[in-house]
DNA sequence: TTATGCTTTACGGTTTACCGTAAGGAATTG
DNA sequence: CAATTCCTTACGGTAAACCGTAAAGCATAA
């Protein structure tokens, strides 16, 4: 089994739980750690690699709260986190351990965070995050919590690619299709003739079903796509 | 101090540390009770006051996760729990105990459901959840979070009203500025001219410091208003 | 090379959103 | 009761979104 984890979360009653599905797996108290802020995560998990006792497994949540600390904290989410840590560990093994269902944020850790195992925060999540540290620590197997295990296979979620996700960003934040060609030149983005970004739209709402821009938008927002 | 509780979450995790802050407070375990679908914590309620052993107090999660049993639930949220236990039992005492901080929802919670305290699920929220206890058990004040105690003089919360949601709610089904004279109308909802309905966005719009109809809709769904 | 298919771009027409002005009603105040 | 104010409604012009068509660019294959 693992023998050294640390575990990243910012709700203090979860800590417990998380401990107490350590223990049930016989990994020694000593050898867990806990960081309530990312930031703290990736400093000890720095430490330990220097010290040549490297964490093997990090149990990661996704979204922190900001607090006082906002200003002084480089890293605002489990994703930030993820990158960060295989930067300087790129062997370490994830799983993420969050209340995320949304088929397109759990898609992406896995494809492009790489994570071991994704557990939703759910009515059975303690058993579930046991059966995934086995799971990843046993083989290169990944895991998901049986309740989201369709989403994998979820088309919506690969039909989208970034520039469309380029276009939804810039609608969710105001700009019009005459603005959105300026600024794609602007940022180097193609295409971004005004047809085109046009056209593009319109797949989207075809694609979900939209009836205008307006309805796109809320719906990529309950998708969690911005 | 309050000698039957019961607690709704259905975060497995999150039980066993809030079960051990009524423990501290020297609440019976035999009086604590734990329901994981919002359906059955009103059975027990229901349950407890026909017994003439009421509960006096709940503490409740807000998002619970649909499941399988989700055909056969009637409640989907703490706020229909809330709802529904206030219609069978006025006078039991109402603790949200949730991840939500956006201002519209916990100023709705206090105003419109008359929860007694809410706590932020956070980096502290055990100890405050024992303080949110003992201040809602010695007295009728009211506790919150004290990271949020800045969301009750929030003003955008006070300005928009329930035509206002309608209209947000409108928009982001994808119904147009035509179409919505007819179904405001159709629902009774007054007043329903195009040309209101164009100046009240309007007015959203500016509250907001939307530029657009689809960027007031982000920031709509971004502050849960929808 | 030409042929073919796909993507990007341009353009014009229609619909909807946007924005001001002004008239009509309803409630409030002096 | 008239005066005032606030809200609702109507209307018209401009801007943006919507929608189809067609040309231009570009890659691949015959």
């Amino acid at each position: 089994m693992f023998s050294k984890v640390i575990i990243a979360e910012d709700i203090d009653g979860l800590n417990f739980a998380v401990k107490q599905a350590l223990r049930e797996l016989d990994i020694p108290e000593e050898e867990m750690d806990y960081a309530k802020y990312c930031d703290d995560a990736l400093l000890k998990i720095k430490g330990a690699l220097q010290n040549n006792t490297p964490y093997e497994l990090l149990i990661t949540d996704l979204s922190f709260k900001e607090d006082y600390r906002k200003e002084t904290q480089k890293l605002h989410s489990g994703e930030d986190l993820i990158l960060a840590v295989k930067k300087e560990q790129p062997n370490i093994k994830v799983i993420a351990f969050s209340i995320e269902d949304r088929p397109y944020r759990i898609k992406s850790l896995f494809e492009k965070y790489e994570i071991n195992a994704f557990v939703m925060k759910g009515r059975n999540s303690i058993p579930e995050l046991k059966q995934a540290i086995t799971t990843v620590f046993e083989s290169d197997k990944k895991y998901i919590s049986p309740n989201l295990s369709h989403v994998l296979q979820d088309k919506t979620a690969n039909e989208i690619d970034a520039y469309d996700l380029d276009l939804i960003k810039q609608l969710s934040l105001g700009i019009t299709q005459d603005e959105m060609e300026a600024k794609f030149k602007e940022l180097g983005i193609t295409p971004n003739s005004k047809s085109t970004i046009e056209k593009r739209i319109n797949k989207l709402k075809i694609n979900f079903k939209a009836n205008n821009t307006v309805h796109l938008i809320a719906i990529a927002k309950d998708l969690g796509l911005v």
